[in-house]
DNA sequence: TCATTTGTTCAAAACCTATTGAACAAATGA
DNA sequence: TCATTTGTTCAATAGGTTTTGAACAAATGA
């Protein structure tokens, strides 16, 4: 089976309340959480381009992705992100939900986004 | 009128859910949140004298106060806590009874605590 | 092959967090 | 008054977080 582990997300078991809260103790992580919550199903990393540059963007991801929140998936150039629902509602269910839905009642999501929105350049 | 303003505790307005989060981000934390939720409403911060050095005590009890988790009053020589449950549900309707929730579920709460809980010495 | 697109990694800087023991302060009770 | 109890504050230390721009890497498409 030559070691089948994900270096990048970490199994169900390992996962921890305290890791996964710190992930979100942060105004730009709680956007994020909202924007994929409201995608249909994944976002592409470039979708968060509004949210600051690039490195720092890249920096924010790993966090929720190191916490356990997304799942990502590599597509040619671009890498997509989507929410762990499943391995987060088994560990700790309900939680997930009542995030998003008290995150959404904060964030500020009043970026009207231009007609090209998710095509735009980098940094 | 004075000025009423309380230097303790943040007003409801004030709260914001990233702080909230930020509060919670910490084992020893979740613990006290735990043990307060399952206290018949407050808890002296003596009681918590198992979780760690009364001044590191200070200083998360501080924490999570000036996050606008939890209310203190003082009584003799004594402090209270009990939770901030009506402005919480009032900003985050079900985000309190969920965290417990889910950190009931992590928190190892098997201090069997001897027969003078509560009442023991100090550090 | 070579430039482009997309995103990661690195090093540095500025700042924030957790922990400790000692000193301090306030209420209490002898 | 004076010691005790309870908890806070202070200074120090060790380590973690966030942010930036530059360098890098991988897939793509001309």
């Amino acid at each position: 089976m030559e070691d089948m582990r994900d270096p990048l997300h970490p199994p169900v078991e390992s996962l921890d309340l305290a890791t996964i809260l710190a992930a979100l103790s942060d105004p730009t992580r709680l956007a994020i959480l909202v924007r994929i919550a409201d995608s249909a199903g994944e976002v592409r990393c470039g979708g968060f381009g509004d949210m600051g540059t690039k490195s720092n963007l890249s920096y924010h991801l790993a966090k929720m992705r190191e916490a356990g929140l997304v799942n990502t998936r590599n597509e040619g150039t671009s890498r997509y992100m989507s929410l762990r629902r499943d391995d987060l509602e088994r560990l700790f269910p309900g939680l997930l939900d009542q995030l998003i839905a008290s995150a959404r009642s904060t964030v500020k999501s009043d970026v009207t986004l231009p007609d090209d929105a998710g095509v735009g350049a980098s940094n």
